[in-house]
DNA sequence: GTCTATATAATGATAGAC
DNA sequence: GTCTATCATTATATAGAC
């Protein structure tokens, strides 16, 4: 019954079969699926290309290990949050420690990887979303499932461009420093509106006069939706 | 003096390289630079492979061409509309036209393909992001700069994952119809503030029991940061 | 400016030895 | 279970004809 593992200290005392999809896991989150070789994998997980293969099938073999992995690794940590009794209801704050931020952010950049495995949670994380709004926000006006939606698209998103986040905080999200910093800000961003209300009127305004007017463009006719024509 | 393009109907009269630079705007922006093959930009640009080396000599250097143009356009259209003077205040909502969309998903991309000059976009955009808080919330209290970052991660995250975000919104957020009903769902989103005075409490309780004590990961010696080791 | 054909490198997949 | 060696495919880059 391993605890999990994910590049923890014990990292040689691994199976060789744990050391790849760890390493999996690690690469594929960090640069994606496409720009990571097996071979790649290989080294860092210190093996050769061949028992990648002899364990995991093909490179989508390796991919859906890992997505199966960490969609249960985080569902373990949630039901272990559960069992202590300290689910929170702001979870998506205070789940922020670092293995789980590292579990998630793999599963985000599995999506925009094509993954179905993690579109699938995505799907989920927005119904769970919407259920928590319906709980604690009985008063929301309208679109409850866009709202949520947005949401998840945003922690996800914010989350796959944790490199450019880390930059800009000075500090990696996934460290210990950067990690507060990064719990801090979204707390203040979750706590207190962006939009005064004279601002949201405007912006409500603009929206309507994107549903019935022109598009906001003025010059040069063109067509509503472009690429794919 | 080109009005901009983007695949709009007037696609067959652009220069064959014009019609490359767009239909890799297109791929790049969808899929990824990794998973986008120089083939498929001159499939869809109905030229052959060897023009694409001709006008943007590698693939690096075509991407160099979509980055500059990507920032290039959206420029010009900010400029357009200070000088129409509907710069409105939330200029992450009423910029929500598609056209601006796909660039800047194209842009949101391209950092997670690691452009440099993407990542110097985003770097610019906390700037400005900044600057805005500080003449619209004055009274803001702790880390201007993170709630700064916070939010243009999301932004731009939220659109890269623009596949999955669609999908639970039930309507293509390019379309007219999805981006209505995303610019509704962000004005629900930033106008109202999504944890309560308890919750963001008790958010801030867990925050600082991070800061001081355990990790909140119990069982199983774990070091803080893992994935590096 | 535009195309076709080719060289070269890298990758995923495979086979077989230990 | 694990490795080495190799194949087949694909992609970028290149050269040269029109």
């Amino acid at each position: 019954m391993p605890t999990g593992a994910l590049g923890e200290p014990a990292f040689e005392d691994l199976t060789a079969r744990a050391r790849i999809r760890d390493a999996a896991l690690r690469l594929f989150g960090e640069r994606g699926m496409d720009a990571t070789t097996i071979r790649d994998i290989a080294a860092v997980a210190g093996v050769s290309g061949g028992l990648v293969r002899h364990h995991f099938g093909s490179k989508e073999g390796l991919r859906d290990a890992c997505d199966a992995y960490a969609l249960d690794q985080l569902m373990r940590i949630k039901e272990q949050a559960v069992v202590e009794g300290r689910l929170a209801a702001p979870g998506f704050l205070a789940g922020a420690q670092p293995t789980m931020l590292l579990f998630y952010r793999y599963l985000a950049r599995s999506m925009l990887d094509g993954s179905a495995a993690a579109a699938t949670m995505f799907d989920e994380m927005v119904d769970l979303g919407e259920k928590w709004l319906a709980d604690h926000h009985p008063g929301l006006t309208g679109d409850q499932r866009g709202y949520s939606a947005v949401l998840v698209a945003m922690e996800l998103g914010a989350l796959s461009m944790n490199e450019q986040l880390s930059r800009a905080l000075g500090a990696d999200i996934f460290s210990r420093e950067g990690q507060l910093r990064l719990a801090k800000a979204k707390l203040d961003f979750y706590s207190r509106p962006l939009l005064s209300p004279e601002l949201a009127a405007e912006a409500r305004a603009a929206i309507d006069g994107l549903s019935t007017g022109a598009p906001t463009s003025p010059a040069g006719a063109r067509s509503t939706s472009g690429t794919d024509a």
